[in-house]
DNA sequence: CAGGGCCGTCAAGATCGCATCAAGATCGCC
DNA sequence: GGCGATCTTGATGCGATCTTGACGGCCCTG
């Protein structure tokens, strides 16, 4: 991880619900002058120094944006334009000294969201700063930011999750996972999606992984784990997060009564 | 509607398919040459010349994208964008003359999705028209595909077959023969092509697989399993999904010749 | 009327994927 | 340096799914 100045995961509370943002830049002057700015605007800050930290570090650090400045000394700026967008759809901001007009284009047409031309002033910087996470937060989350189910109640703002008004702790892997589920909720998400979400790029195939947390969040979150309702695998698809429980069930028999019933 | 020049309603089909932007701008000069770069670029252009205007025809438009100078005679920027902001999420790209850092804050602070000053290059507007368009392309998932016929409703973004309003579940390659399938309905899908889609190229001849698959398909989701109606056989050639159920059926034809019609 | 394709159906064996458990490896904090 | 929490990894058993072959019906052709 070398070039990358902090490794923390996403749900490790520095500033609880700060907005992570990661900058790239190879010029420490920048870089330093960017930290001290946009930490004084309460972002949490991450810096690479170039591109292969940079693609590395998103994974781990999950940012809710990156700063992306052009002419890094290792990979084009188009590379990791398209390095990252391969996986995550985490907006991506350009800051560049060039102002030739097929510069933005090309950058813009890889999968960039924004290009600011330097020098720049901060207050614009800022707004456009502003500008994409009010996007990809409308597009993400944009109703409701509280789903609750069964005795549970996750609060995707807070990064909180309740069961019966007691909070119940999740590891930051298992929140990474389930925040995934929560946002597409009744979507299937496949297993692919899940894996790059949480672990990036690197462990694409490491679905061992998916069995084992999601046997963890069953346990904390299902009524009965070991009869999912709300975790539910589609094998060899994915997994899928459903706040109702389908009424199906093939039934425990007759007999008796109620049963633990749904 | 004084000022727009195309009322034109969503979903008709001047253009088929064409991405529609409405270009607000007061200058006749600058409306007349975005409309003809645009046009030429195989967007749908609709304009308005003041704000009052862009705020109707945005309603009847339904543009994928607005295009929209500062400085109109009747409103204020920032009010056409809080008037467009107050029910839609239509993005909106701002032009202006003005180079004035507070002014691109003011204007991406309410509401706009990105800021380009005069003048402009214009490969560097189409790009970023298509950065914005592509953004909220995904944002909205694409609109929802669900079709439905008979008592089932098939759900291709979220993977997700009802019957009944319960939920039948498919394994990954009746899902996977489903989808091609669907994605071409009331066309003819070769054996060939489902071959290669669900199996790839090395088992493009076991047309019997089809054969397996296509009955389990046609047991969970046809009313009448052995008179598929929806999904279909076309004997040597390959399948075809129906949605709705083709009147055919009983009757011998006339007496004469007929021949099997369709 | 016989024969050959082509298709639908069925069932059994082989294979794959998942849940679960548990132990080692790491990490972060004190 | 120690300790608890968390992450990684492997092994096992079971059920779901895929693959394969056989059989019979239908339709067209000769």
């Amino acid at each position: 991880m070398t070039g990358v100045s902090d490794t923390r995961r996403a749900t490790d509370t520095g500033k609880a619900g700060a907005i992570r943002v990661l900058v790239v830049d190879d010029d420490p002057q920048i870089l330093r002058a960017l930290q001290i700015n946009l930490t004084a605007h309460s972002y949490h800050v991450v810096t690479a120094r170039d591109g292969r930290s940079a693609l590395t570090s998103v994974g781990d650090v999950h940012p809710d944006i990156v700063v992306l400045d052009l002419g890094l000394p290792d990979l084009a700026g188009t590379e990791v334009i398209a390095g990252l967008r391969a996986w995550t759809q985490v907006p991506i901001v350009v800051l560049s000294a060039r102002t030739d007009s097929a510069d933005k284009v090309t950058a813009l047409d890889a999968g960039a969201d924004d290009y600011i031309t330097k020098p720049f002033g901060m207050a614009e910087l800022l707004a456009r700063l502003r500008a994409a996470v009010r996007r990809s937060a409308t597009a993400t989350g944009g109703g409701e930011r509280i789903v609750t189910f069964a005795d549970v109640e996750i609060d995707l703002a807070r990064k909180r999750v309740r069961r019966n008004g007691r909070d119940v702790h999740l590891t930051p892997t298992e929140w990474e996972m389930l925040e995934l589920l929560v946002q597409h909720r009744g979507k299937l998400v496949s297993q692919r999606d899940l894996l790059l979400h949480v672990w990036g790029p690197r462990r694409e195939d490491r679905t061992n992984y998916l069995r084992v947390y999601l046997a963890q969040l069953r346990r904390k979150l299902e009524p009965n784990p070991s009869h999912p309702r709300h975790l539910i695998t589609e094998p060899g698809m994915g997994y899928r997060f459903e706040t109702v429980s389908d009424t199906d069930e093939p039934v425990v028999a007759v007999a008796g009564d109620g049963e633990q019933a749904r």
